[in-house]
DNA sequence: AACACGACCTGGTAGC
DNA sequence: TGCTACCAGGTCGTGT
């Protein structure tokens, strides 16, 4: 499920929900939840500890802790985070009572998820694994200029290496070189400035469209409701008609994943 | 260093 | 209806 809008929009509800509330208790009956660490000294750690702000880095939710410490979590690709009422009758793989009565449930039913905690001498190890953040001021044409030049990896690749460009997935990769009309297979060094151009502005106005149709989506309190309704132009819509040339868009597999798009206008 | 590929998991669905 | 095969928005480790 989770690329950055997604995410975004689950950190932004949970800060909604849960900040400067206290965490109670924590459970993680699955010990595959949190490791490599354990799950009962995540909780002792995480005991009357207050939540500050939830934000979000690359694919991952941060829950600010006092000290400086961060409690991560990745959704993989299934994990659902949100608040409810305690006593709820989910068996999630996480459970966060808080000081309100309420709790904060971590459902994943492919257990490809974690939650970490991230002390603040494990920052740096953990910051060098990701790139450059595409909607932050960061991320210019220049930059993208210069970073392709040193990449000879297809452009799809390049797009979803977290520790280039931090929280692109598979569709909005997808969806950001059908808009700059690069073919995914094209080599990132390959591109002319005009297409480097093209693709800097293509992934800044398709991630904040999704951002913004994310958050809507994740908007009320208390829905969980999973699936994306946002129109994809590519994604999932192999034999399809484009809806640029109306040729059929095709589905390939690059890098073990299904990449979509249109042999016709995407070179 | 860079890439390909299987592993890690469960669940939904298309097809026979 | 039931069984099988394939697919899924993400990493991670291992081998070349």
């Amino acid at each position: 499920m989770p690329e950055l809008p997604e995410v975004a929009a689950v950190a932004r509800r949970l800060h909604e929900s849960a900040a400067g509330r206290t965490i109670v208790s924590a459970k993680f009956p699955f010990a595959r939840t949190t490791r490599p660490q354990s799950g009962a000294a995540l909780a002792r750690r995480l005991k009357n500890r207050k939540i500050l702000k939830v934000t979000r880095r690359a694919k991952n939710i941060l829950i600010h802790l006092p000290d400086d410490d961060l409690l991560r979590i990745h959704l993989g690709m299934t994990g659902e985070l949100y608040t409810a009422d305690a006593a709820s009758d989910v068996s999630p793989r996480a459970r966060f009572a808080l000081d309100n009565g309420r709790e904060i449930i971590f459902e994943d039913s492919r257990h490809l998820g974690r939650v970490n905690l991230i002390h603040p001498r494990d920052l740096p190890a953990f910051e060098s694994g990701y790139g450059v953040e595409p909607l932050s001021d960061e991320f210019t044409e220049e930059w993208l200029r210069e970073h392709a030049a040193r990449s000879r990896k297809p452009a799809k690749l390049f797009l979803m290496d977290q520790s280039q460009v931090a929280g692109l997935g598979n569709i909005w990769a997808a969806e950001s070189l059908f808009v700059a009309r690069i073919s995914p297979f094209r080599a990132m060094n390959s591109l002319k400035p005009a297409k480097v151009r093209a693709l800097h502005a293509a992934i800044r106005e398709v991630l904040q469209a999704a951002v913004d149709s994310a958050y809507l989506n994740y908007s009320k309190p208390g829905e969980t409701e999973r699936g994306n309704t946002f129109p994809f132009a590519v994604y999932g819509r192999a034999g399809e008609p484009c809806l640029r040339c109306k040729r059929k868009i095709k589905r390939m597999v690059q890098g073990g994943r299904s990449t979509y798009y249109c042999p016709n206008c995407q070179r």
